[in-house]
DNA sequence: CTGAAAGCGCTAACAC
DNA sequence: GTGTTAGCGCTTTCAG
């Protein structure tokens, strides 16, 4: 790495102080002479002076930085979510340090403190894992602004949701209105509370109409992956039912493979239904019906309240909702007796 | 933030000098005594103190922290990258700043003026769009070590880079092999030399086999996207031929979409092969037949020669080369006749 | 209009 | 074994 060019050098070249400098560089230089400005700044740019970073945050104390912690940058939810984050972001002029934990606890630890050290300014939390605890003890501590994403619902917080009991109640609907009487389920085999919601509102729509979700036998459970949709596929059409509801789209892509390899028709066999609508729902056979979240919205707004609250640190917890619909493709159809 | 607890708070809680906290707390403190040493750790835990990220860099003047910039972070091609860069950059505890430019040089630019200001030490360029002259103008001016993947191959620099011509032959081979004598290709509208070597090596082979590709016919253009194969689906199927090969597998998996909704059965009607081998392709249907990249290891070796670089500053430019190989799955079948 | 001087929190020669 | 001291590059009072 060349030799930086400070301000010092600067100052030299220019005759005048490096105060000078300083304040012309960062627009508090109004009331230096036109000829003096005009000198600092075309050196600056003759020099490509760029202040260095650690040595203004190291006064300012404020990095402009936020952390995004993420299970799994590779999943395209979590993908469009941080280019929400992103976007917003960019704004505002703060920087993204963007984690994908795995899931895994020690992982999240680990960045976590190395994002404390480099003294972010807030936190954006989209991870399930995360514990109240941790949050507790890292976070709050530290006191670092942080918003919550996905989570427990019982946690505090700031945070950004969508209503997922009135998702669950949506795709319910839809399977309902099509006509289907059995109806199984595919989700997750470690819930957390929003995915509880999901389902709440969903057996609620099939009480109400009553039909009948039995627990045990209607309720498949496993991980929430493709992999986990995949496998669970036979279970699935050993239910017997003529539509499913799987959790997230994830599995539901996955469910839709496994059914496949064992030569179920969808939608003609079975209805599957998925929730997110992650982008990718259009490109598997057949496109995937869905509820969608906004996904890039969620990491916009998360983002856009965090900055805000590192701006004005203001007190009170904020909850910040956003709407899911339904989104009709190919994966659904009326039930036709067999 | 709460006042964060400084290096000098310790040394007057422990009673001890700055420099015996710093030098302990560094694990140069083999010099003092035993006690000392427990004493100045346990008031560390104790008070959970971190060093000022930004005091520290300013004398040390490495940041540990690593730039990267891919076309887009919600690809899963480059999520997939990211995470090998991640698990790399962990081991040598650098931290990746990862940036989404989205193809556009305006972007790009804004990054990198921001990673260069918060003084990375290193960049790991995945991105078609970034030209020889930014490269020269903007980081060789800083002379930060960077690698490249995914380049122009005529590009100066230390890279990562698989074998695209070789990658292109086992292509056509496979395609040649089932007995296809119409192949058609669905390649870039504005490729990357690295698509280029892909299209040669596949014309290679079929010129070796008596072949023909009518370059006007034969050779589809259209954006690398998911939407670019599907939207060239007619044209592909106006080509009258039983096989194609598509650039990459996010186009190849739009061509199914398409072909799917112009009643083209895949691999019966026509056979597909892609290019990448993303962890998708097991989930569309049929299952995407395809050469495979090891893309998260080109993510990971990249990020293992920048740190190398970083720390040795060795001079010579290197080039590491990363195998390619046919992954056959469902969208390919021997050529029937109508 | 301008600059001297203090200091952010830390590390590292160099004494003692 | 331990501490003094001098900065790293920058911003910001405050005194001209």
């Amino acid at each position: 790495m060349k030799k930086k060019i400070t301000i010092r050098d600067l100052a030299k070249e220019a005759g005048v102080s490096v105060t000078t400098v300083s304040q012309i560089l960062n627009n508090k230089g109004d009331r230096f002479s036109t000829a003096t400005q005009e000198r600092v700044l075309a050196l600056r740019d003759k020099y490509k002076y760029v202040p260095d970073f650690n040595a203004r945050n190291l006064i300012l104390k404020s990095a402009k930085t936020i952390g995004v912690l993420v299970p799994n940058i590779a999943n395209p939810f979590f993908g469009t979510f941080v280019e929400g984050v992103q976007s917003i972001a960019r704004e505002a002029e703060f920087i993204p340090l963007v984690f994908s934990a795995n899931r895994d606890p020690k992982l999240e630890k680990y960045y976590l403190s190395q994002m404390i050290e480099r003294s972010i300014s807030g936190l954006v939390i989209a991870s399930a894992t995360m514990t109240t605890e941790t949050i507790k003890e890292v976070i709050s501590f530290n006191e670092i602004p942080y918003i919550l994403f996905d989570q427990n619902h019982t946690q505090e917080g700031d945070r950004v949701q969508t209503n997922d009991y009135l998702g669950g109640q949506i795709a319910a609907k839809h399977l309902v209105e099509l006509g289907h009487k059995h109806i199984a389920v595919l989700t997750s085999d470690n819930p957390t509370e929003n995915l509880n919601h999901r389902m709440n509102g969903f057996k609620n729509i099939i009480k109400e109409n009553n039909l009948s979700l039995a627990p045990i036998n209607d309720v498949i459970r496993a991980p929430l992956t493709k992999d986990g949709g995949y496998k669970a596929a036979k279970d699935v059409l050993a239910t017997g039912a003529s539509a499913v509801f799987a959790a997230n789209d994830e599995m539901a892509i996955g469910l839709l493979r496994g059914l496949h390899e064992l030569d179920v028709k969808i939608p003609e066999d079975i209805s599957v239904i998925g929730y997110d609508n992650i982008y990718w729902d259009d490109y598997v056979y057949p496109r995937l019906t869905t509820v969608q979240q906004p996904i890039f919205d969620l990491g916009a707004g998360a983002t856009k309240m965090l900055i805000e609250q590192i701006s004005h640190s203001s007190a009170e917890a904020r909850v910040q909702n956003f709407p899911v619909k339904l989104i009709k493709r190919d994966s659904t159809s009326s039930y036709r007796p067999k």
